[in-house]
DNA sequence: GTTAAATTATAACTATCGGTTAGTTTGTAA
DNA sequence: TTACAAACTAACCGATAGTTATAATTTAAC
């Protein structure tokens, strides 16, 4: 079976071809203005051709969002194998998701997209989407677990409950959405700093410490636990000169 | 100026004739799925005419997000009027949002999505949202203040960074947005239970207190802050069954 | 009441897009 | 050489957002 192995192995390529072209395209611009003929001139193939390896124009798209399901659910395994206290694993994984909003902002994007009502997702590609959602969140609530366990994290709530808490806070606050940093620049605050604010922020809900308040991120440190350089804050130097 | 004050008056008028037929259509439908014919003739009038009062689709659309924008912003002011402490004015934003979730899922929808890469947003109602939207957020940084002032909330972080962490956490929390709505369902969560556990959660991140994981929401019952009603956590019943 | 100007409404049109069809080319094996 | 299947393509289709040229209606001055 060599030559139809060579042909399937052939098939897989002009797939990733047609992917790594539409990528390009909507890393560069919106949803609506890469149209399907732009494509097919960028893989250099007829558009008919693509509707070979993809059904329609969603598919193409959610292709790659699980592209980078599959980079930000890495990560997200990586923390979890540290050998680190409970709320560190967690901690990393906040971070985690930080770091894949700068690394990746173009695939956080469409990733944030897709879950938009444009799309009705009914296509093969949704369903392992979703799994990889799933995976992250049941990584962050076995990490959760963990922490339950070592007595690093409170225990009064349910271990699901906090994972999805913990999981769409990160996905709203550290996802970097241009809306939302446009108005914390107009603040004059750093991203940094209030990616690394969060982290004191949040830490007393899910800490099972008394004395939460005092706790801070760079009591992690030693975990290899860090988001950038620490940023003077501005904001506050604003505020005092202000009164 | 009588006549061109009733001609003023009837052409509001016409305006808001159509955005109540494109509403109609818009709640019951997805945006793409919606054609300007249609709602042409929901309205009973011919496409050029809307055109007239409309620059483009997304302008159209846009109105009805300013609708959505308005009524939560009305909602965010009432709270701040309340003669109760910081926290419970914060809290009571965070029951306004899941009471606006659950209220009008449709208007909370159409802001979400306008809220996507989908538009370009460059029409003038978009700054008019940006600033209902800043409303929001200003009123919710004013009750965090009062809270600092008060004793009530913590004084560690930045007022504004704060309003920022709960701004993002409810919107993306208390949304009830239905990708979650089903993980949370599978897990033998109601919606309700999610919502209440959710201030238990992070109150401490919020309060000042010492003790803050014992402080409970029914704390704030004699204010007026309240979900549903109470309800058996289906899932710990299952948890405990399992073991 | 007449009429010219301004406003409002309409039908027909254009450009573009996602998707399809019918047919051609290419590579492989007997 | 022939047969055949997979890969590919040109041309086309239906639908839709948006435009325009034109007709109908309303307003207001005379």
């Amino acid at each position: 079976m060599g030559i139809s192995d060579r042909r399937q192995r052939e098939k897989e390529q002009r797939k990733t071809e047609i992917t790594d072209a539409a990528e390009r395209l909507f890393f560069s611009r919106r949803y609506e203005d890469v149209s399907m003929d732009e494509i097919a001139n960028e893989v250099e193939l007829n558009k008919a051709t693509i509707y070979l390896y993809f059904e329609n124009k969603e598919a193409l798209f959610a292709m790659i969002v699980l592209r980078g399901i599959r980079i930000l659910q890495e990560k997200y395994r990586e923390c979890m194998e540290k050998q680190v206290p409970g709320i560190v694993k967690v901690a990393l994984m906040g971070q985690a998701y930080y770091q894949f909003s700068q690394e990746q902002p173009d695939y956080l994007r469409l990733i944030h997209f897709y879950g938009s009502e444009r799309f009705s997702r009914e296509n093969p590609y949704t369903a392992e989407i979703g799994k990889g959602y799933g995976a992250c969140r049941m990584v962050l609530q076995d990490a959760v677990k963990e922490g339950i366990n070592d007595g690093t994290i409170r225990d009064d709530l349910d271990p699901f409950l906090i994972s999805m808490y913990l999981m769409i806070s990160f996905m709203g606050i550290l996802s970097m959405e241009d809306k939302w940093k446009r108005v914390i620049e107009a603040e004059g605050f750093s991203y940094e700093q209030y990616s690394r604010e969060f982290f004191r922020f949040i830490a007393p809900a899910v800490s099972s410490g008394e004395k939460s308040h005092k706790m801070n991120v760079e009591d992690f440190a030693s975990f290899g636990f860090f988001l950038t350089d620490p940023v003077v804050p501005e904001k506050k130097k604003r505020e005092k000169s202000k009164i």
